[in-house]
DNA sequence: TTCAAAATGCTAACTAATATCAGGAAGCAT
DNA sequence: ATGCTTCCTGATATTAGTTAGCATTTTGAA
């Protein structure tokens, strides 16, 4: 909880950089995106937990603050396979978006803040000339305990 | 064009083995989106052309239609910033999706066939325990024209 | 305190995508 | 041919996520 607060007015200070206030609303709505890190909420499933913290806050305000975290690069936008666009704070000081875990069998996302890709995006660049700034990886696959789940019954057969 | 036949034949047999037709509706979407390949249109862009081709198809077909080949692995959707489904055909023998740049400059699309992420995705499996069996990568940044023009307008000042 | 700019809430509008449903075509068995 | 079944189709209605418009409120500097 000290360290939300502490994140929050840091990014309270880039928004100001940016000219922008942080208001009430928008306050409310980094703090539910702290909160429930790492869950991938959409807009409107971010929209009712923050009212529980803001109640008149409306929706189009929540959208008009994720498109302005995501302008400033302090949240990510993302969409998998439901074609629903979700949310992720980024991580401090991450130069990239993390990579996502996306598990066939029971549904589950994982998070990978481990970049991965500093060799490929180099190959990239020799190969085709193309400068990286930023990139969006998901594999699609079968989570470890799905398939521990799937040895066990096999081994049941 | 003779190409585009066999490809047609062929995927009509891919169909047959599972227990469905190439009618003309699906015939001519798939030959719209061999003819325009890598452009990475939506259902209803796609919608419009195939229209050309055969003028009663309806749209709720074109979504089918397109929902059917994604399940039988001959064309895949990808996602880009703008949250609208788009597809490619799968090219053949390739098991795994294609890679995209995403110009930030230009906004062109451009693709990468070869596959980069062998390595990573061992590393996936070593380290999180996750079997990817297919993936989705793009990368946001600056293409190589895009690169050359602010050289030169560089040298310019 | 005044005032302009920024931000907000409400609602309507828009768009992509899906569901529904009443036909049609194709395949097979008489 | 005839019926029967299954698959497929087009038109339309509906849903859900998102954006636009606008009047009102809040904010922070002068
Ligand atoms: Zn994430
Ligand atoms: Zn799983
Ligand atoms: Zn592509
Ligand atoms: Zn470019």
């Amino acid at each position: 909880m000290v360290f939300q607060e502490e994140r929050i007015t840091e990014i309270g200070k880039k928004l100001h950089q940016a000219g922008m206030k942080l208001t009430p609303q928008r306050r409310a709505t980094v703090s539910t995106l702290l909160e429930y890190q790492a869950k991938h909420l959409s807009a409107e499933e971010l929209f009712t937990l923050i009212k529980q913290e803001e109640p008149e806050i409306g929706l189009a305000t929540v959208y008009r603050t994720l498109d302005l975290l995501t302008e400033l690069r302090i949240a990510d936008r993302v969409t998998f396979e439901d074609g629903v666009a979700r949310y992720d704070l980024r991580c401090e000081n991450q130069q990239h978006f993390h990579h996502h875990l996306l598990c066939s069998v029971c549904g589950k996302v994982e998070e990978i803040h481990e970049d991965l890709l500093v060799e490929v995006e180099q190959e990239v660049l020799h190969k085709y000339g193309f400068k990286v700034q930023d990139h969006r990886l998901t594999f699609h696959g079968v989570c470890s305990s799905c398939s521990e789940n799937t040895k066990q019954s096999e081994h049941g057969d």
